[in-house]
DNA sequence: CAACTCTATTATAGACTTGTGACGTGTGGA
DNA sequence: TCCACACGTCACAAGTCTATAATAGAGTTG
């Protein structure tokens, strides 16, 4: 069974500073085949989600320097990723809080990873299958100049003007152009887009943006979206 | 938030048993600005439904005295009440069952709370235009083109004319239907149609597909409705 | 400018996907 | 029991992607 997702990695950004939870956690959940982000105090966590734009925060309650709440509600108030909070056994009440305070899911500990990979999928599976998913962006479409991505749908359009691109291109340009000005290394992009393979070479990625860049219609001259950043990597201009 | 403070106060009518989930139900419907109206067990879940004639039902499907699908069954006989079911995970087979049963929608748990607030605005929404929208959906009635599917009846008929559909056929094609336009991977579709069942070979999914678009008369040429993503899945053409 | 490093471009073999017909199993009714 | 039906799985051919090697080109450094 090629767990084979053929999308972009779904990122996990787990805020924890117990080691001893956050090793596994980390170990099972890259194992699925998930990016693993990870935090150890709140205002770290706070920055990395706004940093990594996670798809899914397993949250901690009891975190130093902000406790798990407070992180929760912030994040709330700033996107709409799906968070799990862990609640240590005794907390019953912050298990309603938690929910009060947005988090969609909690868990007591100590849990079963399984039961947590299982919920972690659960989530992911549901944010992406509601109408409540696409509340990043308008309408999950991301717009830049004449270029327009229907992630949804999986359609890009140039002024208008359908573009055909092929699986690995589209999840390439999707990441580009939701990240607008972040200069991406091409291990940053192999991990992101190539996922758990570990062998790919960092060439491959150039050929892909040619094929982009061809498709984009700036095949030559000067790139004007996709621009090369000389020793490092690659940058979407927005 | 509390946009919908226009007319009076929708009243929901929450019938479920476990107060960790009671709790924070009811904490965020007022939040939004529902009025909320409990009862902890079916019969009372009726009795609450016949004095307060809520706008919508949030109904669990295990209750004591009287479980959620006799309540709805009830329910639905003697009023139009929009119902939105609850199940436990591993109830799959109820989804089917309550949609027949005549519930508007179910959720499983355990669900986000930002989640299921949707789902009761939309669902609210949708009651209140439910004369007559022209968005395709009439009334249980998915319309796309020359094609027609009746939810509630589990009937469709292309240009006017029945097409016999198997089980399957009929769920997969509904959920096409039903989103026109997004693009799902197979394994959304084994998770929406399957029902998480994770030993179902990917290829199943090809299977129907072709079935279907034989019976839609699409079997040769070019599909027009269910369009293949190479690399990534299906989507529907609406 | 020479030497060196990094990137663009192209072609291609091999891996991967999908459509399709056939088959086997299980189920429920006659 | 026999039969029709639903449906999951398989195998194979035809297409489509894509990783990589090879080569050329561009940029950088001293």
């Amino acid at each position: 069974m090629t767990s084979d997702a053929r999308q972009q990695r779904k990122t996990v950004l787990i805020v924890e500073d117990e080691d001893n939870l956050l090793a596994p956690l980390t170990y099972n959940l890259e194992r699925e085949g998930y990016r693993v982000v990870t935090a150890t105090d709140g205002g770290e966590g706070l920055e990395s989600a706004r940093e990594e734009s996670p798809d899914l925060v397993i949250l901690d309650i009891m975190l130093p320097t902000m406790d798990g709440i407070q992180v929760c509600r912030i994040l709330r108030s700033e996107s709409g990723v799906p968070i799990l909070m862990l609640t240590a056994k005794g907390e019953e009440l912050d298990k309603v809080l938690g929910l009060e305070m947005g988090a969609d899911d909690y868990m007591t500990k100590p849990f079963s990873m399984r039961e947590l990979i299982a919920r972690v999928k659960a989530m992911l599976r549901r944010a992406e299958l509601s109408p409540a998913s696409t509340d990043g962006r308008n309408g999950g479409v991301i717009t830049s100049g004449d270029l327009s991505i229907d992630v949804e749908a999986r359609k890009a359009s140039l002024d208008g003007v359908p573009i055909k691109l092929k699986p690995k291109e589209f999840d390439l340009l999707t990441l580009f152009a939701g990240h607008p000005g972040k200069a991406f290394t091409r291990d940053d992009i192999l991990d992101r887009i190539w996922g758990g393979k570990d062998n790919i070479d960092r060439r491959t990625v150039d050929v892909h943006v040619r094929w982009i860049r061809q498709k984009l219609g700036e095949g030559d001259g000067a790139p004007r979206r996709i621009i090369t950043i000389r020793g490092h990597g690659y940058r979407f201009e927005g």
